[in-house]
DNA sequence: CACCACTCCTGCCCGC
DNA sequence: TGCGGGCAGGAGTGGT
């Protein structure tokens, strides 16, 4: 599942090879992504240089001058560098084609999008409602406290609420929540200055231990799955449900909380 | 406005 | 062994 560190990770896998190219060529095969993907998109784009790659919560924005192609790997969606000749294998629906390579879109369930914007990206939809990057220096303890103070929510779904917290997914709440100490069912406004921090700290550090550990397999954004650096890392909450925590030998329990799955150790989160 | 449930889709896992 | 059912999840949408 992309989350913000896999978009990441694919962002510094495919930058390298794509920015600065210019695009000879569009290949769509299935257009039913979660929204359909434009058409007109080989006509538009054919002759524009790629200026920059670059990322916005779990959204990758390409810079085309004149306008932006986004796109979204949904929760199953993977980029990857290949020769444009190669045979399309199963659900690779997108090929964006720069002479000898092509940036190739694989979205199995079709929860991805390919979207274009002409002007300023900021202000499509889709961007301009994001909320903060969990990865500024503006994301901090004070920020997450003077903005959590009239939520009644809890601080798990909220810190999943994209139009808070950009980026952070199921699987990043989860782990940043265990590492903060913190139950994802904690009331946001009932979390002091200090957990503030807390919190804040732990969701940068997390999002950036993952990030480094798939930077390890950046290479393999070429000629290959594209995936391959992401699930690598061991998990101290998710997916764990009845086996001991990694910390204190508590078992780990599961609930759901805002309809996701929450993965908890009740002696180390409080 | 804040929050919540619902929805899209397919691969995978489990149980029979 | 094969099949049906349930589950997983990002995030927009619409209802309360």
């Amino acid at each position: 599942m992309p989350e913000l560190p896999e978009v990441e990770i694919t962002r510094r896998g495919i930058a390298p090879h794509v920015e600065g190219k210019t695009v000879t060529r569009v290949v769509v095969r299935d257009r039913r992504l979660r929204w359909p993907v434009p058409r007109g998109l080989d006509e538009r784009l054919s002759g524009l240089t790629l200026l920059r790659v670059i990322r916005r919560g779990k959204y990758l924005l390409l810079d085309f001058g004149t306008g932006w192609l986004i796109l979204h790997l949904g929760m199953s969606g993977s980029l990857r560098v290949t020769d444009p000749g190669s045979d399309p294998k199963p659900h690779e629906h997108f090929d964006l084609v720069f002479g000898t390579i092509a940036l190739r879109l694989r979205d199995p369930r079709r929860f991805g999008a390919v979207l274009w914007t002409s002007g300023d990206v900021a202000a499509h939809p889709l961007i301009a409602r994001l909320g903060i990057e969990p990865l500024s220096p503006e994301f901090s303890g004070t920020w997450l406290h003077a903005n959590t103070r009239r939520r009644r929510a809890e601080i798990k779904p909220l810190l999943m609420n994209a139009a808070i917290v950009a980026g952070v997914g199921n699987v990043y709440a989860n782990e940043s929540l265990f590492r903060a100490g913190i139950s994802p069912r904690t009331p946001a406004a009932r979390l002091s200055r200090a957990r503030c921090d807390k919190l804040a700290h732990a969701v940068a550090e997390t999002l950036n231990a993952a990030i480094d550990a798939g930077g390890s397999s950046l290479r393999d954004f070429v000629h290959s799955n594209g995936a391959s650096g992401w699930f690598q890392q061991q998990h101290f909450v998710y997916d764990r449900a009845g086996k001991p925590c990694r910390v204190c030998g508590t078992t780990i329990g599961l609930m759901r909380l805002g309809q996701r799955s929450t993965f908890w150790c009740r002696a180390c989160q409080r």
